[in-house]
DNA sequence: TATGAATGAGTATTCATTCAT
DNA sequence: TATGAATGAATACTCATTCAT
């Protein structure tokens, strides 16, 4: 290996420890500030850099917000895949599956927010372009997936298990909205227990069927 | 009554006169911009007014925001009450209120923005003032109120009937979520079939207890 | 007349005035900075305003240009305009016309940087907008008219009446561009000299045929 | 030759080839982007370099410039030593001359560009130092010299030569700059029919004489 | 009440240039 | 020589809000 070698590898290292920096940051403002107040001149600042110090990194502030959408989505996956992973029924896979869904948005808020961006504005997220869109959408899918796959393994057909996919998704997010703004304090109620009643109530009817 | 007292409850009434106008300017900007989009000029604009003079009617652009949100809640809660009240049985009130809830705001995506915009952004809904905020945090509670009193009506103790009403609140809230970014087309469902189904067994559950 | 008329018509006042120092200071930057120097933030600052500011008298950077460019046409029109009312004898006339659009940007120069700005960059002003571009076209052909007419009453005919006022233009451009740069310093000439000598050279072609 | 001086030269050369390169790749640049589009980052990324290795080869983006300018004017030069070379009597070489001019940047737009800019600007050339300005003004006076040569052939004196380059400059530029700007086509009029009728007169004037 | 004018902070992105490596 | 990273200034325009009139 020569000596420009070691150093392009160098540079390159750096390089990624720098961009890394600079999702920290934003991941930082989007939690302060909200993804609405997360500029281009707060994430820079944040990250102690000049805003046109950040277009060597990424090419625009939209790239900067999907690349951070796409990292939290790939945690939310892993953590319902490695959640899966301990279980061998299909009945605690899919328990596990929804429970750790539900778990990672309720231990990490910043990801809520982030996923509530994904699911708000009159359709789609402004400003997140088409692709970038459709890819985050597939990447919610895939983390999603294995609720369908383990109700599958129960027996549901293919159309049920979507159903039941969808039901799980619904459930949680709606619970974690009103955790999440503490409105559910006016109900006297938790959400944990909610959503952990609610699938044991699924698994109950697919079993049944 | 003298005749100041009489020009002073003119004076009131007008005033009272302007300030829906301006409402309803806001309403309609919504309606056509989206939030993001409803900037104090727009709506300025779309009721005849320079920016400047709404701050006659109201201290602040979130002060309209929040009326126009608590009108909302307030229709909200108008077809709620309608739809239960054209029902016999504390099961069809159980599930026309439910129902209610969800077609309300599957009907009126505008107002599911506004919704949102409530349930929104790290913990506290930054703008509305503590004392708007819990005005709108009752305005919601009180629009879902049938559901929980349908609910003890079938013999459901205090406690599981707000549970079966946060459940349909949260089942309701995650699915209009999907359905209204139309992410629910990915998996090939329809939104109110689910929750139809869903309340469905909810009254099941509730009556075979 | 009532007070609030009165009022009225002080407040319009007072506007009008705000206007032109605004477009004086416009001027100003463009002598100093050249056209491309012509910042919004420049021209709010030489006229003492906050660049948002500049946006309540005008709507955009470019009506500003627009406006500069329309006046100082309009002032080369008047200019040429009087000249030829001075004179009786259409020879006189031509050469009147000729002679004031000619010494009209001879001493004016700062007009003649806004004249040329309208003359050059790959076909269109870049940023004018169609609709202005062609108001300034037709505001410079009006300024030149007199040209044709008076060629027309020395007996020719519309189409060699715009050739000579064609002619009588690019000779004067390119002397003045010429002067205004200096290098005509490089070749021992004066410009009012040329200009001169070739209009009466025009005339004297005219009279002959 | 010492083997160090051999290895001097090859650099020299190597580094005269780059400077060729950069510079054919900002030609292709004002070319397709215009004068304005025509930024250091444009230039170095169609010729293959990062900005900042531009800065080894010129001193400035204004030096580029001026470099790409002087090559225009050099081919503008042999453009007309050419025309003139085919020519045999004083008149047809006044003629070859001054249409040659003419037509050079009738033909190509974006050298005519590039003149403009050097003849631009209140007063002096922005950018360009004052020695790069004065190599300039020698080149254009270098490409138009052959037009006085002719006059002078044709008995004119030396000042009425000077008087007759002038002129015919003066008038190529403007009927130029209407034609390059598409504003010719107000007038229903040929630039080129209108250069080739005022250089015949040109010449029969010089003749009659 | 209402307006017109004004502000100051903010929006994303581009630019020529510099500098350590 | 050449690069990648960084800067600071610039671009036109929008925003909610204030204030004298």
């Amino acid at each position: 290996m020569t000596a420009t070698n070691r150093a392009a590898g160098r540079r390159r290292a750096v390089s990624e420890v720098k961009r890394k920096l600079i999702l920290d940051a934003a991941r930082r403002v989007f939690e302060v500030e909200g993804l609405e107040g997360a500029s281009l001149r707060a994430i820079a600042a944040e990250a102690g850099y000049t805003p046109a110090a950040l277009y060597f990194h990424f090419p625009s502030k939209e790239a900067i917000y999907g690349e951070v959408l796409r990292e939290s989505l790939d945690r939310l996956r892993q953590a319902v895949a490695d959640a899966v992973g301990r279980e061998a029924t299909p009945a605690a896979r899919l328990k596990a599956a929804a429970m750790a869904f539900f778990g990672f948005y309720a231990v990490h808020p910043r990801d809520l927010d982030l996923g509530f961006y994904l699911l708000r504005g009159g359709m789609q997220p402004r400003g997140l372009g088409r692709e970038l869109d459709e890819q985050l959408n597939l990447a919610l899918g895939q983390a999603l997936l294995p609720i369908a796959e383990a109700a599958e393994a129960l027996g549901a057909s293919p159309e049920e298990a979507r159903s039941v996919l969808v039901d799980a998704f619904a459930h949680a997010a709606g619970l974690l909205m009103l955790a999440h703004t503490g409105r559910i304090r006016m109900f006297a109620v938790s959400a944990q227990q909610q959503m952990d009643r609610y699938v044991d109530g699924q698994i109950a009817d697919l079993m049944q069927a």
